[in-house]
DNA sequence: AATAAGAATGCAAATGTTTTCATTTTCGCT
DNA sequence: AGCGAAAATGAAAACATTTGCATTCTTATT
């Protein structure tokens, strides 16, 4: 039995309560300035007592804006993309936007599904991570015009307005510095590539580099795995247990890099002296582990919290269409493990 | 100028295309079987043409379910809620509802206003992480007569469901562990506990043990550590460079425990042989580091799947307030640091 | 004190759906 | 063919708000 009885009040009732009309407590929340401070003072005690909370969905429904964000990454699961969303929640938090958020396990079919189901929640703007959507949620995504932006990757040619890093430049960045070092028998352990643009350009910049250097790689010395450290750690072993190993790894990231760390520390040799690790990212923990790992700093919290803010701005002044993309710098950080 | 011509379709222009009056289209997608199958497939034409995506916004307007449930967590920014949240975000997935997130810094006066926040949204349910929350948080919560539970700890006399492990018995288990292995000489490094229940029980847990095994922990052994790697590498080197150091530490989660571990190793020092480490949470990482550090194992991942689809069950079936607790148990987890 | 301007408020329409109830269509039988 | 039952559809009300327009109340000015 138990009636759920949900009294929820609504306008309504908090308007006959303060003895107003519907119309002055609906203006007493959105437009303070037009209504008499005692007035508005009447409504907030309704309001109090009766424990009213306005009703976002029926705002929504309005044309008004529903006050939440989309956004939309591969996974919550791990240290990549942790500080970027905490500091785009952040920002968006500071505007009044709430985060609805979805994960699609580096799936972009998937992907297409949740951009799909944000949309019917009437998001006023959407994030994604990285340049690689299949066509239909590209499409979608112009034919609803809402605005969206991407982040984490920046490259020229972009279809919607990005903010992130070169990831080609921090591949090529990574392989210099290990180049500059002298290394010349690199290995590499990355994820796979097909449907994940940042791994893919971080590949071809540190490909790039190696073949304008001279400096092939054997295919024995290419690894792929998944951005896990466990996995990671057991290709590092496999890597750098072979008769011939390489003397210098680049990492798709830092968690592989992380994971390599362990496998390399794991099979007895110690770092930098047998091995040199470079990680991308400077993720929560890489300059804390010891051996420190040295990485290509992509300002995760700087792009997070403006992308943000730059989204917000545009949805808070129908400047849709025209947020404009823009770049963080990589930075080299050296640490003990190279 | 630009004209945002946001021509976005209703659900009567699809009907007019379809030829249909706007019942049968709604209709087609709630109850699909009440509509023929060849007027069904006209509708699904004028969708598909016109690019309509419902809006869920003027479903969850009828009283019909908003489809999200929102989650308030403290922070997504380290590894300590990761695997809970993606775990949990998949099961509430599956059963089609997305997940309104929002972060407070384990601040619950924010708590407390994003609560409010997302009940603005109409969530259908609400999940919260441990037991210690402000009044009015509790009272809004139930007042509004929403679902929602509680996650990560479990202890007797909740006010809410509450899905976790007893965190009592966590510090229990870790203290049990050391002195098991002959260790006397203990030292803690927790954050703070007056806003955090698990914190709070797992130290009580790990002093009971202390005090039922007449071992008595001098203040300057008692160190406080945010859940920030740095700082709590810090406190372990502070910790463990003073003049007379603890043979032993236990830490109040894993991100603690991978600090006071890195923070060991710069000191100088070996695991186990010179100090041992237990931390508390078998958070990612944990397991692959080296060495692989000994842990209070909480099950975050089937504990995230079981609260997300307990939560959404209770949503769907309508047997609101009637959802049953569940104490998920601790495992002691032996690696090299101890 | 009368008036005009401006401030404050109320009325009613509009928003995009779902659902109940009524009506129409279809279909199987005789 | 015609009937009744069942299936399919439509009309209209309802949901909780916002807002344009109209009305009423204040206040300052003469």
């Amino acid at each position: 039995m138990s009636e759920n009885q949900r009294d929820r009040a609504d306008i309504t009732e908090v308007a006959r309560l303060a003895g107003v009309s519907a119309s002055t407590v609906s203006r007493a929340f959105n437009h303070p300035d037009l209504v008499k401070l005692t007035t508005r003072r009447r409504v907030e005690r309704a309001v109090e007592e009766l424990g009213y909370i306005r009703n976002r969905a029926a705002q929504a429904m309005h044309g008004k804006r529903s006050a939440t964000i989309g956004l939309i990454v591969p996974t919550v699961n791990n240290a990549i993309f942790s500080e970027l969303i905490q500091s785009f929640t952040d920002a968006v938090d500071r505007e009044g936007f709430t985060i609805l958020i979805a994960a699609h396990g580096f799936d972009l079919r998937r992907e297409y599904a949740m951009t799909r189901k944000l949309l019917e929640h009437r998001v006023d703007g959407l994030a994604l991570i990285g340049l690689d959507h299949i066509e239909a949620t590209y499409t979608l995504i112009q034919r609803q015009s809402v605005p969206a932006i991407t982040i984490w990757n920046h490259a020229p040619g972009s279809r919607l307005p990005a903010f992130g890093a070169d990831n080609f430049d921090a591949g090529s960045t990574a392989a210099q510095y290990l180049i500059d070092r002298g290394h010349r028998e690199i290995g590499l352990i990355f994820p796979p590539t097909p449907e994940n643009d940042r791994a893919r350009r971080r590949l071809e910049g540190a490909l790039s580099i190696c073949a304008s250097e001279g400096i092939s790689i054997p295919d024995q010395w290419r690894l792929e795995a998944p951005y896990d450290l466990e996995r990671s750690k057991q290709a590092a072993r496999d890597l750098l247990n072979g008769e011939t190993r390489p003397r210098a790894l680049i990492c798709g990231n830092d968690v592989i890099a992380q994971g390599a760390v362990y496998g390399a520390l794991e099979a007895g040799l110690t770092l930098p002296g047998n091995v040199a690790i470079v990680g991308i990212g400077d993720f929560p923990g890489s300059a804390e582990m010891v051996p420190g790992i040295s990485t290509v700093r992509l300002p995760a919290r700087r792009i997070g919290r403006m992308a943000g803010s730059k989204l917000c701005e545009a949805i808070l002044t129908n400047r849709l269409g025209q947020i404009e993309s823009h770049r963080f710098v990589v930075e080299m950080i050296a640490r003990s493990s190279s």
